[in-house]
DNA sequence: GAGAGACTACTCGGATACAGTCTGTCCGAGTAAATCCGG
DNA sequence: CCGGATTTACTCGGACAGACTGTATCCGAGTAGTCTCTC
C-alpha cells in the first residue's frame, strides 16, 4: 500500500503555485523541469487537481496553472484526494459472510467490527491531512529553505509566468 | 492505495486462531473454507503472520496454526504490518534537491516539509491500529455475533482442531 | 501385550504463472497572443 | 496610425504501450500419527 508519486508530485506543484503572484500562469512544461520530472505525465496529476477543483486551467502561450482557491481553503487532504481518489485504504470483502455455520440470509445489522477498526484508521489519518493547508505548508517552507534558494525559484518563476 | 485483501484474511484468521482452545491448531485448509477463501493462497498471507512471530505452526496430521503470543499482545498494526510490510505510505523522492535554482551540494538539515505531514498523517493512521488488541476484537464479536452462529462456529471449529 | 521401526497421510513453505494498476508517452482539440492587412 | 481578421504557437486533455506489484496456483520438504512386525 504506496501512494503514487503523483500525490508527492501534486503537492510539489501546489506549493509552488501558492507562491504565485495573483493572475499568473505556470505551465506544465515548466513545473516539470523544476522538479525534474516527465512532463506528460506530471501533467496528469494536474489533470487530477483540475477535475477536482483545486486548480485553474489557461490554454494558449502565456497559459497554466492556477490555483483555483485561496491557499487557506485548500488542504493535504484535498490534493491527495483529488490524486488518490476517495476510497478507504480498507476494503472490506464481507468474508464473514461466507462462514457455513450461518444462516444463509441472515441480515447485518452493523458492518463487520474489523472494517469499522480500519476504517477509523483511515479517517484518523484523512483527519490528520485535514488539519495541515497548503498555506501553512507554504510558510514552512518559507521559514525553512534558504533565502538564496527561495529568491532565485522566485525569479526562475516569475520570468516564465 | 488499497491495502492488500490479504489484510482483511489475516485480521478473520486471527480472530478465530484466538478463540481456539489452548493447544490446539487449525490448519489453513479449514480456515480457508470457513471463510470461502483460496487456500493456497490464504496460507501466504499466514506465512507472513509466521515470519512475523504471531502465529505458530504445527506439520503433520492434527497441524495447523496457532497464536504465539496472548491475544492481548498483538495488536492490529501487528497483524496489518505483518502483511503490508512497515514501508510508509508516503515515500519521499527528494525531489526538491532537482530545484535547478539550488546550489548542487546543499545539504539537507531536515526532511522535507511535505514528507513531514505526510508521515505525521501515517503515524496517526498506525497508531489508531496499535491501540485496538486481538483480544478486543474478539469481545467485541463475541457481543455482536448472534449466540447461535458463534456456537456452531465453535463447534465446527472444535470438530477439526 | 508391549515396544520399536517403517509407513502413510497430512501439514506448511518456496518457486512458478496470470492479472490489474501504476508509470510513462504520444498526439489531437482548443485557445490566447502575435501578426498581417486593410482602412 | 488603428482595428479586425487570420495565422501561429503554445496550452491542456484524453487515448495508447510498458513495468511492477498483487493475485492465484502448483508441487516438494518435512513431520506427527498410525500401523505392523517382532520379542
Amino acid at each position: 500500500m504506496n501512494l503514487k508519486s503523483q500525490v508527492e508530485w501534486a503537492l510539489h506543484c501546489c506549493a509552488i503555485l501558492a507562491g504565485l503572484p495573483e493572475g499568473r500562469h505556470l505551465a506544465a512544461k515548466d513545473l516539470a523541469e523544476l522538479h525534474g520530472l516527465p512532463k506528460e505525465y506530471l501533467s496528469k496529476a494536474m489533470q487530477s487537481l483540475s477535475q477536482a477543483g483545486l486548480v485553474a486551467t489557461t490554454l494558449g502561450p502565456q497559459g497554466g496553472y492556477r490555483l483555483a482557491q485561496a491557499a487557506e481553503k485548500i488542504t493535504f487532504l484535498d490534493i491527495v484526494e483529488a490524486v488518490e481518489g476517495r476510497r478507504n485504504t480498507f476494503a472490506c470483502q464481507e468474508i464473514r459472510k461466507n462462514n457455513p455455520c450461518r444462516p444463509a440470509k441472515q441480515r447485518e445489522t452493523k458492518p463487520c467490527a474489523i472494517a469499522r477498526v480500519m476504517w477509523e484508521a483511515d479517517e484518523a489519518w484523512r483527519d490528520r491531512l485535514r488539519r495541515v493547508s497548503l498555506a501553512e505548508l507554504v510558510e514552512t517552507v518559507g521559514r525553512e529553505v534558504p533565502k538564496a534558494v527561495l529568491e532565485r525559484t522566485a525569479e526562475w518563476i516569475a520570468a516564465r509566468s
